[in-house]
DNA sequence: TTCATTATCTTGCGGTGCAAGACACTCCTG
DNA sequence: CAGGAGTGTCTTGCACCGCAAGATAATGAA
């Protein structure tokens, strides 16, 4: 005893994030370049507050390192720490495209999936 | 370099199903009992392809440890092993409903992220 | 100088999908 | 009776990644 996960349901946004995590990255440095702080604000206003900094920087110099993103500093306008500006290269661009398609057919899946004993079920599905 | 994890693309679809794998199941069972192999094929008929039996088999042992899923045996009409049904709890079907709410949050919340800097947009954004 | 603000980056933990393979039960054939 | 094939279940070990927590850095104001 004394294993008992605690929190198993805000444990699921956790690991639904991932795999959809990078997308939302890439499609928000592709809308204009953005740096860390400005994406975790921007994915808050999309629905995902539950994501923070220790979840993006990580997965931001990721991106770098596999030349789906490329970098420039610029100095903060409201003084402080000067900010670091990411924007997608062709890849990444690329990735974002081949990821938007998996996102749809997965989406598309699962919901159907879900729908399955579902309590709502009118959906007189035909026998087979 | 030598270091590349060699397949990226594929191993997103893995890191996709996290956090939804077990509501599908649970969908599943609700619908009617089922055992393993029926559900890794209902899987695939909804498009979840990839999903295979070392996944499900752990999963499924986890949800009856966790009061989700109870269990009862029934011999192969078609010869071979007898089959394990499952078919979800009280706490199960809780579960379900609530998991059910949070995949639609958050299916909303990554299509709205996804949005941005989408390629059928206009994208005004002038040359910086 | 010292402090507050803004912003980036790092460490360690915990949860979990999955490939691979072992094991179990029943029927069929000779 | 023995052996084989088909049908299902279960286990081990690994690799991946989000995140809480905290360290670090740069700038301007008091």
């Amino acid at each position: 005893m004394g294993k008992e996960p605690a929190a198993p349901r805000e444990q699921r946004h956790s690991q639904l994030l991932r795999g959809v995590l990078d997308l939302c990255l890439l499609a928000l440095i592709a809308e204009r370049p953005r740096f860390g702080y400005e994406i975790v604000e921007a994915l808050g206003e999309s629905g995902l507050e539950l994501v923070s900094e220790g979840s993006i920087y990580p997965l931001l110099a990721r991106m770098e390192r596999n030349g789906l993103a490329d970098t420039y500093r610029a100095p903060s306008p409201s003084g402080g720490a000067p900010r670091k500006y990411y924007r997608p290269t062709e890849a990444g661009l690329a990735e974002l495209e081949a990821g938007r398609t998996a996102w749809l057919a997965f989406r598309g899946a699962v919901d159907q999936a879900l729908s399955a004993g579902a309590p709502t079920e009118d959906t007189p599905e035909e026998g087979k």
